[in-house]
RNA sequence: CGGGACGUGGCGCAGUCUGGUAGCGCACUCGGCUGGGGGCCGAGUGGUCGCCGGUUCAAAUCCGGCCGUCCCGACCA
């Protein structure tokens, strides 16, 4: 192999250093000048877009409407919940100056947009009949962070936050479950990850909620990644920020509050989850591009091979996919197929003299490797079914890993061994004590990423009293 | 925010110890031959050596300060 492949490094011998180089050489993002920030190339961008829409479809087939709130936010409704200040105090950022002025009081950039909203909401909500509301905005959120890798935790982030509000506080909760389970389907069926879903502890529970609900992917480092989250609110920001309506019996009563989010941090978990040693493999279902042709042409017939090239092209594209052809003449064959490779383009299709003669297509899949002779008639149509197939083999694959370094245990030298030496999830009993937790993170520094919905009865493998399944990892 | 490493064309690096005309590979531009896994030959473009100050006839190189990046730890989506 040359040496320009080599110099992607290993995904086994340093991921974090195969993350950057891969970032880097598929063109996803770049570094901006302030700590933190970055541009989202092209590339990336296009992956971001195709997230956003299937979950924008998610969102609206679930009822929701989209809507805008202000950037900034006075320093005193930040202020107004208890809880959500402390939570965020240490990463806001803020605006003391305009122009040649000091302002009178700082403005917060946000790093999350609860107080706004809840702001804007006291207005609007009068009645049950105004209920309930189910408001999405797609937007951007500064939080200062001290340690900062593209995708993964950056200073300024693009998201989207649902904010909603609700007459009771079942429906509140139902809601909140409604939303982990789209982003549950988005992960399985669009970016092929699967996450498990529960509830946080209370000590990683979002500040102000009343209970957190989160996606959990498991990396191919065997470290953990927070995907997306859900929380219900409750009443804390209704109570905080004055939100009442007149109930059907004509009593004031303050509405329950959701909120929930899922940003380009998704991205990342995509490239952690998927990538390989030969760059970065992307389900077919966000590939901006899904396949590629690369003609094989010799001078003597290249004219021939760009022409049927060209009809290949447009068949393909005409049939819906997502087709690129790559013409450069610059770059041989070789080249190409490598490029390619490192971007993850699902789908590469040779055709060359050999092809042309035999009435076929070379097609290689980015998945496995594997080539395969397809004929040129219903060309389109094996193409639809190998993309599916590359869809599902990708969740089949990463369920896989999953499953192999999902381990349980209920001895707590043996948890100490897994997350040193294996990671991965550990399952085991926690007592639900704040102690319990804390000294596990201080021994392994894994945390809880959930309890699961369904919760057995065991041991406790640090205190030896009686606990319920807790789910636990190595966090990024 | 602590411990360590590193800042030299777009990327990866050498040169720094021992001060003396800024180099290499890749990328990029032009020409030609090539083309089924990162091709070959030739000719070019591009750098105030992270920033500020000091020492010196002379600083990428020595000294001081600052900034940034990466890795390992404490906080977070």
């Amino acid at each position: 192999m040359t040496e320009a492949v080599e110099r992607l490094t290993k995904k086994s011998e340093d991921p974090s250093r195969w993350y950057l180089d891969l970032i880097r050489m598929a063109k996803l993002a770049d570094y901006g000048p302030v700590r933190g920030t970055f541009a989202i190339r092209p590339y990336g961008y296009a992956i971001w877009e195709r997230m956003q829409r299937d979950l924008d479809d998610r969102f609206k087939a679930t009822g929701h409407v989209n809507a805008y709130f202000p950037l900034f936010i006075p320093e005193s409704y930040l202020k107004k919940e208890a809880e959500h200040v402390e939570g965020f105090d240490p990463e806001v950022a803020w605006v003391t100056r305009a122009g040649r002025e000091d302002l009178e009081e700082r403005i917060a950039v946000r790093p999350t947009s609860e107080t706004i909203i809840c702001d804007f909401y006291s207005r609007w909500i009068h009645s049950y009949r105004d209920l309930p509301v189910l408001i999405n905005q797609w937007s951007n959120f500064v939080r200062w962070e001290k340690v900062t890798r593209p995708f993964l935790r950056t200073t300024e982030v693009l998201w989207q936050e649902g904010h909603t509000v609700h007459a009771t506080a079942e429906e509140a909760r139902e809601e909140t479950l409604r939303m982990l389970d789209v982003y549950k389907d988005c992960f399985y069926e669009t970016l092929a990850i699967p996450v498990l879903t529960g509830i946080k502890s209370p000590s990683e529970r979002f500040a102000g909620a009343v209970e957190t609900f989160t996606c959990e992917g498991l990396m191919g480092d065997g470290r953990a990644l927070q995907a997306a989250t859900s929380h219900d609110l409750g009443q804390n920001f209704a109570r905080a920020f004055d939100i009442t309506f007149l109930d059907e019996n004509q009593e004031r009563v303050y509405p329950y509050q959701t909120s929930w989010g899922f940003s380009t941090r998704a991205v990342g978990a995509v490239i952690l989850v998927h990538g390989d040693d030969r760059g970065l493999r992307l389900p077919p279902k966000i590939a901006p591009t899904e396949a590629v042709i690369v003609p094989i042409w010799r001078g003597k017939n290249k004219a021939e091979v760009r022409k049927e090239a060209d009809r290949l092209y447009s068949e393909l594209k005409d049939s819906g996919i997502r087709i690129e052809a790559d013409f450069d003449e610059e770059h041989s064959p070789g080249w190409k197929f490598n490029e390619q490779e490192i971007r993850g383009i699902p789908v590469r299709v040779e055709l060359g003299p050999r092809d042309i003669e035999k009435d076929q297509a070379v097609l290689v899949r980015r998945d496995t490797g594997e080539k395969e002779f397809a004929p040129r008639k219903g060309l389109p149509e094996r193409m639809r079914d190998l993309l599916e197939d590359i869809q599902k083999n990708m969740l089949r694959q990463a369920t896989d890993f999953r499953d192999a370094n999902t381990r349980s245990t209920e001895d707590y030298e043996e948890f100490k061994e897994i997350i040193a030496k294996k990671r991965g999830f550990v399952v085991a009993p926690w007592d639900g004590t704040e102690e319990t937790e804390q000294k596990i993170k201080e021994d392994t520094k894994a945390t809880i990423r959930l309890l699961p919905f369904e919760r057995e009865e065991g041991t406790d493998p640090v205190s030896g009293k009686p606990g319920k399944t807790a789910i636990f990892a190595r966090a990024y």
